[in-house]
DNA sequence: TCTGGGGTCCTAGGACCC
DNA sequence: TCTGGGGTCCTAGGACCC
């Protein structure tokens, strides 16, 4: 049986280096990529940037008053789909065990690669240098025997990092590490774990599970294993994910606004991002689900459940609207959220009513010029009519996030 | 000129049925 | 005039991740 070997790979700023390499302009410079150009926070800054304090998170105003020579730059997410694809093709020349855990991201199991590719080390030191002979870009690499000790590993050493955890080095590179610094355990675990005296990961360790059954339910003898340094979740290879659980869009409005044609309009809009993104992965969803957040950021969800599967915009949209119309707002909102999920796989069966049919091709049909143009390009009517004399909704107006689930 | 967007998983409580 | 409990479905909210 051969010794399992994992190996976690993390870009470096990822998105920030992208628009370095893209704009030679930028090299060498502070600079922010943010998710559009108003009401928006830092999403990564460039290692430049990091050395005035600037970090994921911000405000523009936070970065500007740290760095006030930062250069903001508007996120692309195609740019990033691109590289994030180079990337993942050159890691799976070495295993065909790849996991693409998000965009800059990925675990691949080598316990089967040694014979073909060398030791440890000689496998990420050749993914290293493939990546940055093709993309220009440097990226950390933890390898350990599980996806927990791999993934803390690459976060050891930034940036272009390389860091071994053996087998028997386990123990040893728990020992006396802060407990937020495993992957599911954040601010609130913590905090809870701290209050029954547990800091270190090796304190984790040595708790009694029944303990932390009692305080934390299922998760607890999960937690005990991970403080020990145990975790045996396999690497999910591409091309078996499980479906998507949930499909959504939200929004944070360039201002807030109370007024409900103008809520509807917004409703659509994501409406038809969701069903069309939907209808593009062939889910069909049962549950339609509304988030709003008020000025001071009270955030709330507000579900329906329909009689039958969807990935039909207008159906979608109804829904969304009655949950709207069935509550009172206390204010002006400031964000719109619609999502939907309970999916199930889009049975490509025939429509009884001719009516149907027509909606489906109409629906496909605007699918297919979308995927060319880009997803703004057509809309519903009452988008257009009423966005054009509000004025709220602009013709360059583009949904962010779409892109970068959606571009292949 | 405060505070993005896309997800997964778990829990708790109420309705309803047997 | 009181007593029960199991199971499912549903909604809402929160913790956590990138």
């Amino acid at each position: 049986m051969k010794e399992p070997l994992i190996l976690h790979l993390d870009m470096n700023a990822f998105f920030a280096s992208v628009e370095q390499r893209v704009n030679p302009k930028l090299r060498g410079k502070a600079i922010a990529v943010i998710g559009s150009a108003e009401r928006t926070v830092v999403t990564t800054a460039s290692y430049e940037a990091r050395a005035y304090g600037v970090k994921t998170g911000m405000t523009k105003y936070e970065a500007t008053r740290l760095c006030p020579n930062i250069i903001f730059v508007i996120g692309d997410n195609k740019k990033y789909m691109d590289a994030s694809e180079k990337v993942f093709a050159i890691l799976k020349d070495y295993s065909p065990l790849m996991e693409v855990y998000s965009i800059d991201e990925a675990f691949v199991d080598i316990s089967g690669s040694l014979s073909l590719f060398g030791s440890p080390e000689n496998i990420a030191t050749a993914m290293k240098e493939r990546i940055r002979d093709a993309l220009g870009l440097t990226c950390s690499i933890g390898i350990a025997p599980n996806k927990l000790i791999a993934k803390l590993a690459s976060d050891m050493k930034k940036p272009d990092g390389l860091v071994i955890v053996k087998k028997e080095d386990v123990a040893g590179a728990l020992k006396g590490l802060p407990i937020k610094e495993l992957w599911g355990i954040g601010p609130r675990l913590t905090e809870r774990l701290n209050m029954l005296g547990i800091y270190t990961c090796d304190e984790l360790g040595r708790s009694p599970a029944s303990i932390l059954r009692q305080n934390f339910g299922i998760i607890g003898e999960r937690l005990c294993l991970m403080g020990q340094g145990i975790f045996d979740s396999p690497v999910a290879p591409v091309g078996e994910e499980e479906d998507a659980k949930s499909v959504g869009h939200s929004t944070t409005l360039p201002m807030d606004v109370s007024d409900k044609a103008t809520i509807n309009r917004y409703l659509l809009k994501l409406s038809e991002m969701v069903g069309a993104r939907a209808r593009q992965y062939g889910l069909k969803g049962r549950k339609v689900s509304l988030t709003l957040r008020y000025p001071d950021f009270f955030t709330f969800t507000r579900q329906t459940t329909l009689s039958a599967h969807t990935s039909d915009t207008r159906v979608i949209y109804n829904a969304a609207q009655g949950i709207l119309n069935s509550m009172r707002l206390k204010s002006a909102v400031r964000l719109i959220g619609v999502s939907i999920s309970d999916m199930i796989k889009g049975t490509r069966q025939l429509s009884l009513f001719e009516e149907d049919k027509k909606r489906e091709e109409l629906l496909s049909a605007m699918d297919s010029v979308n995927e060319k143009f880009g997803r703004a390009t057509l809309s519903w009517a009452a988008l257009l009519e009423e966005g054009e004399t509000s004025g709220v909704i602009s013709p360059s107006w583009r949904p962010q996030g779409v892109k970068r689930v959606d571009v292949a």
